[in-house]
DNA sequence: ATAAAAATATGAGATATCTCACATTTTGGA
DNA sequence: TCCAAAATGTGAGATATCTCATATTTTTAT
């Protein structure tokens, strides 16, 4: 995690800063940089900054009783990181991975806690943000059930992908579908037939125009 | 739907009034009671009040273009209906409606959308609300992809039951449970050969502990 | 460097679920 | 009241997905 000041903001016309995103606290907001797999936030650490993503994308995991970990869900650029402990409805602590460069900004949770829970204008904000999440995700449960593996792996595919390379374990894979391990190979094996992925070093490059037919309208959130 | 007035309240030492629900606005919320199949909001019209469930349950269903239904969700007691109209992030209006008789506590939405929207102490018992459903749902939707269609079944049978006795439509619930019609009646008729359901007028009756121990923990939300 | 654990890989048989075809019953509207 | 549409019900074959078994490769910890 590297935070970028004043002086080394050339980094930031890479992509425009979101204004007011922290309500009153907007002014106090940092942008903090984080390489891939750098966590952002850590599930036996406490979280003390309220995030948002102005650039990249991460991964949300949960961490079992016997250390394994799967993954919960995805993050991408214009959602907030941390808004459930803010609200303090998270009883279960996450980790959430960077999948490849991202940017955030930062506010200080205890700041939050205090300040923001008496800000309407950003209360009403991060209710639509959170309802709109219940929505899509709601959406996105209702459809998921009417594909088969092929069209969700397209899609999965697509989104945790970074510059056209595919890196996640097939056993987490295969974890976060809800399929068996055999079946997703037996899938990807498919893929990889009809040259919709090549394996690579330390991955697979994929298909993007392939797989963005097979993925139809299914959208990850 | 009937007003339930001071002097009707009789009624209302079937349960205790929660008090606090619309922040700014509690004194000014009155009581109604639905009878089974008798809409709390149509699709095809406005809604006009901030709704939240005191006791019994409903249905929510959205109406396709060529107007057929499919359930999206069910409410129970100690949730709001409305909620994401005064959000304003809800495009699509649906219907709701009640599966018994439910008593629902109700605020004008015009009140709600001036004097609410400037309440932080609703909004953040909004959030909270909303947020502890989107990690409900969440969970709901990680656990079902895992469970077969006679345990899903059951949950929904339980859930959606009333009196001891199930009354959805076959196709409508084939719908919502992502599965086939032909699946649907299969497994249900596996059912009734294992003495779990037995039709009777109007409906099933349904055999609660044999159905508790089929849907283990699934909590359909 | 080595052993243990995790991830990758593949085969074969079982089953949950789907598609299609068709008959009967119930419901809703003219 | 009657017809058309919707809902219910059943059979048979296809396939998406699962379970189990087992081997190889890679990663991790000592």
């Amino acid at each position: 995690m590297n935070k970028i000041t004043a002086k080394s903001q050339g980094n930031s016309n890479k992509f425009k800063l979101p204004e007011n995103i922290f309500g009153a606290l907007s002014a106090e907001a940092e942008l903090y940089a984080f390489s891939a797999n750098d966590p952002i936030i850590r599930f036996d650490q406490p979280i003390d900054k309220l995030w948002y993503i102005v650039k990249g994308k991460a991964k949300i995991t949960m961490v079992h009783e016997d250390g394994k970990q799967s993954i919960v869900h995805f993050l991408h650029e214009g959602e907030y990181i941390g808004e459930l402990t803010f609200l303090e409805v998270e009883k279960q602590h996450k980790n959430v991975i960077p999948l490849c460069e991202t940017f955030c900004l930062g506010v200080s949770m205890e700041r939050a806690k205090t300040v923001l829970r008496d800000d309407p204008e950003f209360l009403f904000h991060l209710n639509q943000y959170v309802g709109g999440k219940l929505i899509q995700r709601t959406w996105f449960a209702v459809k998921n059930q009417n594909y088969e593996l092929k069209n969700r792996l397209a899609a999965y595919m697509l989104m945790s992908q970074s510059e056209g390379i595919y890196t996640q374990k097939h056993t987490e894979t295969a974890e976060y579908l809800g399929v068996s391990y055999r079946h997703l190979l037996h899938t990807l094996s498919q893929f990889r037939d009809q040259g919709y992925v090549a394996k690579v070093r330390g991955g697979y490059r994929v298909d993007q125009h392939a797989l963005e037919a097979l993925a139809k309208d299914i959208q990850l959130v």
